[in-house]
DNA sequence: GTTCAAACTAAGCGATAGATTAGTTTAATT
DNA sequence: AATTAAACTAATCTATCGCTTAGTTTGAAC
């Protein structure tokens, strides 16, 4: 015996999690959340408790939608040129209206000092060792490599994964395409 | 005829720049800045105008700092390990209480968005093209790379310093050493 | 020692933050 | 059609934001 939502909430979390991708946590209001997600500030509230609800929400919302260019990356063949596909796939990915976002995991792990919630931090960590894995298995596909060594390479790779999805919000296309070719040209005399 | 200042501005500009360095422009409330820089608002007002004023300083105090490392980068005979010197020199210098606050700059680059502050975003510019200036210095010393294949190569390590420098927020040592000893192991075989 | 402009203190400005409340509307159930 | 519990609206809570102001103290110049 009771109303209806008028809203999904998936719908209007996706609304939230791309200002969220695009402002970060703290510069984005619940005043800015009740107007992108075109819902009553009572109703974000009854729905996912408080702001960091929001972006708990948000996180699994953005998962769900990089899982798209990680799947991609899963179906490739394997061996360093997958993953150099996955990085520029990425850079699509995190633009917006040719304004690249960079990476909302990797933006909230930098925007988050020391003493942050750590619910947000596993979520993180566990977004990284996800990626370490698939590059990890990626890296073993047609290679004479010992497992320390592809071990070393996953790991760099994914270093520079966190470090360009950075960079990109602020380096010019150029500088970037130019980053991501010798970070794998200069991986290939290690194979 | 006049009352002298009891703070020096030079000295307590270093407090509100360990404090932005630690928690970021728009996390730093001017009530923080009141008590880590030891005045009242109003002096810090009267001072540096406005929280802007405080953070350009800061700005102008973290480059003084860092200076010690690029001086002592500068001071090194050239070379792939001599910008692999820097890397480490750098990690110490981002650290405080065993806990990585990064590059000032480049947090400041991530957290600014598109419409920020020109003046600033000017100052960050800046950096990085001197950075640039020096790692290109530094790679001409015995080579016999092109000056295009330099151009290249220093393009990349800017990069990548910029990279590690947010990612050494949250990574761990052995993670972050790897990084770099891949980093530059790479790149030898290309000199 | 008196003067007085600048350096102080502390209170408070309007605006906005995250979050909540009282009161109204809605629609599935009876 | 009446019931009723949840979904709504809009106003408002307290705390804090960046910043300013009124009033007091200070100490170099005279």
């Amino acid at each position: 015996m009771a109303r209806t939502k008028k809203y999904k909430e998936d719908e209007v979390i996706e609304k939230a999690m791309n200002l969220f991708w695009r402002n970060g946590f703290e510069a984005t209001s619940t005043r800015m959340l009740e107007k992108e997600m075109g819902i009553n500030q009572f109703s974000i509230y009854s729905s996912f408790g408080n702001k960091e609800g929001v972006f708990l929400e948000s996180m699994k919302c953005y998962n769900q939608k990089i899982n798209t260019i990680v799947k991609k990356l899963e179906n490739r063949e394997g061996g360093i040129e997958s993953i150099k596909g996955y990085f520029y796939d990425f850079l699509d990915f995190s633009k917006e209206n040719n304004i690249a976002k960079g990476c909302l995991l990797a933006n909230t792990m930098t925007e988050l000092g020391a003493d942050s919630d750590l619910v947000i931090k596993a979520k993180v960590h566990n977004f990284t060792a996800n990626l370490l894995i698939l590059f990890t298995e990626k890296l073993s596909v047609n290679t004479n490599c010992d497992t320390n060594t592809i071990a070393k390479q996953a790991n760099y790779l994914l270093v520079s994964m966190m470090g360009l999805s950075q960079v990109s919000k602020v380096f010019d296309r150029l500088q970037i395409d130019n980053y991501i070719e010798t970070t794998f040209e200069n991986l290939k005399p290690m194979m």
